[in-house]
DNA sequence: CGGCTGTTTGAGTGTACTCAATGAACGTGG
DNA sequence: CCACGTTCATTGAGTACACTCAAACAGCCG
């Protein structure tokens, strides 16, 4: 009887993500080359821990399905969420520099994740220069995220926080098939406003607010988006 | 006449800040290798820019000299400084996911750096798999800290901000041999407060009342450090 | 010296926080 | 299937921390 480990996995270059994931920008020769890469595939169930701040580094995961939160603590035990992933996104580049995660990488739904050796990566860019600058790219892209996050703590009042959350959280969203102003909420309003820096509290009467300015229609972690423009409104005044 | 650009060149393999910067951790064969990494020097005055918001990517910069400032800016006219950059350390990686910097670098004082043409650091990272893993690190280790500086800005209070902002000089600058307790600051009070999510007088405010405390002595922009842990408890309590 | 930039300090305010209670949704086990 | 406990969300009341506005002061440079 044949089966195996990778019976059910699916090349990076057949994924439907590929326009999203790794194979981003790659050739179709380039494509096959990178095929190899994912050594397994894992699933999650909600809540459990993709990898935690000081586990071992050895691998990359992209996120097939479902939806992640990624946190820091501080010594004296408060944390802070860092940021929400979904489908194609990359996890654990923070694991590179000491060879050990220094986050925690939670799911928050049921998923799946592609494990991507991080060995695998290093020697494979070394032949194929697209995928090289894909690796650059990809984490260059999460520097210039998180300086934009940075700008966020740093700046904003609670409404805009919550509003650039929004449509930060609409707009990949919809790159990714769903509607662009409907969602259904993966995570809790603290973490939420853990994300923000912003109290759970803070974060309903927010949404409370804009519900009664007529710009969200919000029912647990049901959300609508009815007025998207007056949510750009109050970021860029 | 003999008279080149790079008569006044030094090479990484001879340059004395090789522990600290791009070369770290490579064999002696390895760094004669990169010793091409880098194109030219580029001197600048206090508050000129290195590179702006928009401008087109091609190079990485590594710091000779002097110290500068990161910030990016908000559509409305509101900045953010996103670090504080000192020798040996690597600016402009945001710009590598767009071809274009995404945020100002500006000098805090005369400083110098060398110009490391990104598509050199590929081509040559392709063949030195130390250098490939060292400029891994190096946004890795970019990454780690921008999260620390998330955790900073969306759960410490402002004495505790300034706290870790002044370790974290400190502990940098004597890694590169200067005083455990004794800084010249080269930033403002709102370029302080700017990074750390504060207003200026909130940081004015807070060094005097650590001044009170017996933690600091501090005169303008000169600075020391009387009792050090009491600015680890500020932190971790 | 004057003008300028940067810093300090005060007074009053406001936003987001803490503490608290209620209510809604969800999952588990009887 | 319903009852229960638990988790999560909402809302209120009062507070505190950092903010705004303002004035005075120090240091620096031309």
């Amino acid at each position: 009887m044949i089966c195996n480990k990778t019976s059910n996995q699916v090349a990076c270059s057949a994924c439907n993500l590929r326009e999203l994931c790794m194979p981003v920008g790659l050739q179709s020769d380039e494509l096959e080359r990178i095929d190899g890469l994912v050594s397994t595939r894992r699933r999650l169930r909600r809540r459990e821990t993709l990898f935690h701040n000081g586990e071992k580094f050895s691998a990359l995961f992209a996120i097939r399905s479902g939806t992640f939160k990624t946190r820091v603590a501080s010594e004296d035990g408060r944390d802070q969420v860092t940021g929400f992933q979904m489908a194609g996104e990359i996890l654990g580049l923070d694991g590179i520099v000491s060879d050990q995660y220094s986050c925690d990488a939670v799911a928050l739904e049921d998923a799946q994740v592609c494990v991507i050796p991080f060995d695998r990566v290093e020697t494979l860019s070394r032949e194929v220069p697209a995928l090289q600058r894909h690796v650059h790219q990809i984490m260059s892209r999460e520097i210039v995220r998180d300086h934009g996050v940075m700008l966020l703590l740093g700046s904003m009042r609670a409404e805009e926080r919550l509003a650039v959350f929004l449509l930060n959280l609409l707009q990949r969203l919809h790159a990714r098939g769903f509607s662009r102003s409907e969602v259904l909420l993966r995570m809790s309003r603290e973490e939420i406003g853990s994300y923000l820096g912003l109290k759970l509290e803070t974060v309903s009467r927010t949404l409370s607010k804009f519900m009664e300015d007529g710009i969200l229609d919000v029912q647990q972690r049901q959300l609508r988006v009815l007025d998207e423009q007056a949510l750009h409104r109050m970021v860029n005044s």
